[in-house]
DNA sequence: GTAATTATGTTGGATATCCAACACAAGAAT
DNA sequence: ATTCTTGTGTTGGATATCCAACATAATTAC
């Protein structure tokens, strides 16, 4: 109700300091890139991405998780129930997202990156539960939450690093069953 | 010497509206292209655009030029002379930013875009001319550069309209040397 | 090692851009 | 004819962005 509009300036740099920087890192590696590297190629003063960002890691977070969003559909699985299905699509989203990460080369921040992937799980997971059992909030919901999330995101590790022959969802299809009794 | 630098944000600002405007003119013709249209597009406030442009017709003279301007390369022939080479050049670039611009539909534009042509091709073939004859300015040189002008300008829309099955080159050929006489 | 260069953050004052509002014109809808 | 809508240009005050300068850390060069 009471939103006030950001100024569109914020929306425009923004923008175009994240694509930037999204265009960059397919160039060189994520260390090799420099605040002054963006901020050229951007067209827009060094100032103003401190503005902006608190410093390169917090743009590397944030242009994360909007690209994590969009592979999550996070505004359609909201709105959904955690059962079979939309675990496997969830699932699915987050070994898509990380294979185009590693073709990416960021070495190095292999940590950052899981956290972000965990967070923005979380956060949707904890929504879908909040829907799911009709409740405001709660405190064992958000554990479970959690829990869920690290279970995905470990999930897709293992699979990257053992199982790739299995697609995404028959490496996660038997497991399913036991999570969902859990939680529902 | 004295030349101060241009703030950034009209660059890129420039930059936007002028991109924006191209990329319109490909999807529909100038007459249906509003400057709220570009605005929206190029994610920049309208009164912006007044301060940049007197009115969209001074956006199209301002678009066009600059696109000729890379068409002519007149960075290198600046400091060419005039011959028969120079000259083929130059003809084949103004055909071919004809034919690239009957593709995108300007109607009912032609006497505004021919106008822009000419006076592109007169400064260029001025200061061609001024460093041919080794002199800072000369108002015979100005007035040769004017009938050079509309010569190539009319030969390329005579060209259009009846002779596209001999190329540019070919056309123009013949011709060139009661050129050259005149101006050597 | 140490000098020289390059990147990071921060600041105060200058400038481009935004917004809301206005008057006006042109076309479409009823 | 008359609303109604949509686009054009313009203005004054608010805000994001720029610049120049600085201190500091990190890298590179010798």
């Amino acid at each position: 109700m009471d939103q006030v509009k950001t100024d569109p300036r914020i929306i425009r740099t923004r923008k175009l300091i994240m694509d930037t920087f999204i265009d960059l890192s397919g160039k060189k590696e994520f260390k090799d890139i420099t605040v002054k590297d963006i901020t050229t190629e951007a067209m827009i003063n060094r100032a103003t991405f401190y503005y902006h960002f608190e410093d390169i890691y917090d743009l590397l977070d944030k242009v994360l998780s909007e690209v994590l969003l969009v592979n999550l559909k996070s505004e359609v699985y909201e709105k959904e129930e955690i059962n079979e299905q939309s675990l496997t699509s969830i699932f699915k989203a987050i070994t898509n997202f990380q294979m185009s990460l590693s073709n990416r080369c960021h070495r190095g921040y292999e940590d950052t990156i899981a956290r972000i992937i965990r967070d923005q799980l979380e956060v949707l997971l904890y929504k879908m539960l909040l829907k799911q059992h009709q409740v405001k909030e709660d405190e064992s919901l958000k554990v479970a939450a959690v829990m869920l999330s690290w279970g995905i995101y470990g999930a897709s590790v293992e699979w990257r690093r053992n199982s790739q022959d299995a697609t995404p969802e028959e490496y996660i299809k038997s497991a399913i069953p036991y999570i969902l009794k859990g939680i529902e």
